[in-house]
DNA sequence: ACAGCAAGCAAGTACTCGCTTGCTTTTGAG
DNA sequence: CTCAAAAGCAAGCGAGTACTTGCTTGCTGT
């Protein structure tokens, strides 16, 4: 890996684990096995260094795609599930840290490029299309239900790890019931 | 207020607002309004001071529970998830901040005391007991329906004032939204 | 009136922080 | 091989950190 990029990935890795001022330029030059110097050589400063580092790594980057013309809603909404779960749990660490910090320091997660708001999104304008399409309920809040299903994955990805005592099967298997339970709440017809 | 709980009080805030190593001890003792020295004197360490302010913001003192013998299912979980957000609501800025550093320092929040877990437990109980009455669909997995709805209000209460673009109506209105999705997706007979 | 205690104040200790300076070593293209 | 760019090393600066010591002030109950 080019220097530049493993500085990134060890500047992004002692953030979401120790926060803005935890992450030291130290540890940081040490975690990338790199002499601290060189972190202000390439970045100028600390906080430049982080807002880079942060931004690669929490960016919406390969997010899963809904399709434009819905044919089975049920098995696209199971698989756009597990893949955005997959995304928002392999950051959690860094997504808690940065939510953490947000009052603090509003710049450092532009919140308009976050996961959860691009896929928030992404979920509303499909469930939109089903309604259109007379897929599901047509007196249903569609915001409310985009935010039930949304929180739900969100809340899953963020606190399964820290509270493993409420969560007793795998996150595929969980997935499944959300997507269950949520097909019943709007009243998905087979396809 | 006696200044002991004054300075719990104080110190409560600036951690939400910082963090354990942006809550410094001078931070406190002026947001207290009391001399750094006194902070020393009542609680020996900042950790252990922190400590006793976060347990005393951030416990679950009074949350609302759910009857043992449910009568009016659909209006006793409604006032229940009003109550129950309001509390999670009132301590996001807390939630956030604890959750972000959970890895760091595990010891400051005891996950068994948190609302989150308690209020979660109440409601897999109360759905049980439903089921149990025959008032829900009896092929349902419970604990995914708890998280579901756990998740939901969690998400929604830590989330909101920071992507308020997602939210577009008062949480009341969102938590009866929510309340009726559940609702259908549990099958809920009415009383 | 006076003892006792709680709080304030001033100063200082040992340490870590972000960041800089001056210089040496490594590396890679012509 | 040459030589310039890039990285490393040692040392240190000023500021901020948690926490301590020694002493003064002010209030309270008897």
């Amino acid at each position: 890996m080019e220097l530049r990029d493993r500085i990134l990935d060890a500047a992004a890795k002692v953030y979401s684990e120790t926060g803005f001022r935890g992450a030291t330029t130290r540890r940081i030059a040490e975690r990338a096995g790199v002499n601290e110097i060189t972190l202000f050589r390439h970045f100028g400063s600390k906080t430049r260094l982080l807002h880079e580092a942060i931004r690669c790594a929490g960016i919406a980057s390969n997010l899963c795609v809904l399709p434009a013309r819905p044919a089975d809603p049920r098995a696209e909404l199971a698989t756009w599930a597990q893949s955005t779960f997959r995304e928002l749990f392999a950051r959690r660490s860094l997504i808690r840290t940065a939510m953490g910090e947000l009052e603090e320091r509003p710049d450092l997660l532009p919140p308009d490029e976050s996961h959860t708001v691009c896929a928030g999104q992404e979920l509303h304008g499909y469930l939109e299309r089903l309604r259109a399409m007379g897929m599901i309920r047509s007196d249903i809040d569609l915001m409310a239900a985009t935010m039930m299903f949304m929180g739900t994955l969100f809340a899953d990805a963020i606190t399964r790890d820290i509270i493993p005592a409420m969560y007793r099967q795998d996150p595929q298997h969980s997935i499944v019931h959300y997507v269950d339970l949520i097909a019943r709440a709007l009243d998905l017809k087979e396809s």
